[in-house]
DNA sequence: ATTTTTGTTAATGATAGGTTAAACGCCAAA
DNA sequence: TTTGGCGTTTAACCTATCATTAACAAAAAT
């Protein structure tokens, strides 16, 4: 299956248990970016795209409710769950009013975790229609539906375009009249820039040049 | 402008608890119904519209799960809490599958289903676009109604659905003309995205598009 | 001149999805 | 308690699609 893999911000000073929290999720099939204290937790925020963020509450240098009240000022959608040493009702209001999703007692079962995170991704799923991003392009006399991945030059048929196809041609419209840096297409689209990834890309760049030769219109690099 | 008070159905057993319990939401400015089992809980249900549903889970006749499962049946949108005795794990997992959003353990904090309660609402909220109440469909020359479950090709007998028929077809025909992923069919009425749920619905998939092949309606992917 | 990069085409392999049938679990009637 | 029907899941097999890789040609860069 080629469903993307959630992913997640983990954030726990405690090594030991993070690594062991960590491949627990990443063997239920999600992606984990473990920091180890709150600094590290921000900046490994910024620098990234989370579906939900997963707090220790007592950490050294900055705790989990000042983590989430900045976490807050910069997407103030992204799910958090917060671990918290123990039942402190102080703990769990403060962390309401951070803006948290939820929260976790320590000691807690893995499984627990696991049900509350496929719920709040549930229920995020099903709201998140919105991202308003472009999908239809208008290329020379060629149209370009990215949602269905449909090509269609004048009223002729429309060529289905394969995933990849599709997220390139995309990319390069997104760029038009400009040039694309070649990792660039590689680190979002492969997210891996390599001799056999850029190879791979070669290819669909000769594809595209065939679908789109029957007019003037050249992508460059 | 008041802002209208949210309407919360609390189903609870212990009469003195549940009492106690409703004064104090209400003290809170909630607009509270109480029902002392799983019958009159689903019965009250029925007859309103509510924000949210506290559940206890343990109720002679009829406990909170079966009854959540029934709520969810007539609404899959409403936010569900559970009132676990203890910490039971089954129960936990239990009450996710059935669709909760969130539990609590008794005794629990007053302070902290507040602030639960608030956080949930607010989620809603922000993402009330969510609940489409179209339950009749014209799909080239079917008719779907996807309240009784009966789908009709022009003035032939209707065909009756399965509950998972419909909600796909359903589903599919809120998305007329655009792609539904995959995940969304499966989170919204697998309620989880899995090998097995994903074959399940491949299935489906097959059934509805036999049912479909008198006329010239595509489902894509 | 030769080494590296890019263009192109074809072959390969993996796998998501299509399809049918059998197995399962549930409920209610006998 | 058994039986049979119904909705759903699991299994098994098959196909088509698509990403990758290889292989070679051309162009650019060193």
């Amino acid at each position: 299956m080629e469903t993307e893999n959630k992913k997640i911000l983990l954030v726990e000073d405690d090594p030991n248990f993070g690594i062991v929290l960590k491949d627990y999720l990443q063997m239920n099939d999600f992606d984990v970016v473990l920091a180890k204290n709150g600094m590290e937790g921000f900046e490994k925020f910024k620098k990234d795209n989370f579906d939900v963020c997963i707090l220790d509450v007592m950490m050294p240098y900055k705790d989990g409710f000042t983590l989430a009240k900045e976490i807050r000022e910069k997407n103030e959608n992204v799910p958090i769950i917060f671990l918290t040493a123990k039942t402190m009702k102080e703990d769990v209001l403060k962390g309401y009013k951070a803006g948290a999703d939820d929260y976790l007692n320590k000691p807690f079962d893995s499984e627990v975790l696991l049900m509350k995170l496929k719920a709040i991704l549930q229920r995020k799923a099903s709201n998140s229609l919105a991202d308003s991003k472009q999908f239809e392009f208008q290329i020379g006399n060629f149209h370009l539906n990215s949602k269905l991945r449909f090509l269609k030059y004048m009223d002729e048929e429309p060529i289905k375009l394969s995933p990849k196809e599709n997220e390139l041609l995309r990319l390069l419209a997104l760029h038009e009249n400009d040039l694309m840096p070649r990792e660039l297409a590689l680190t979002k689209i492969w997210r891996d820039d390599n001799y056999f990834t850029s190879r791979s890309m070669d290819v669909y760049i000769a594809k595209l040049r065939k679908y789109l030769k029957r007019d003037d219109v050249v992508e460059i690099l």
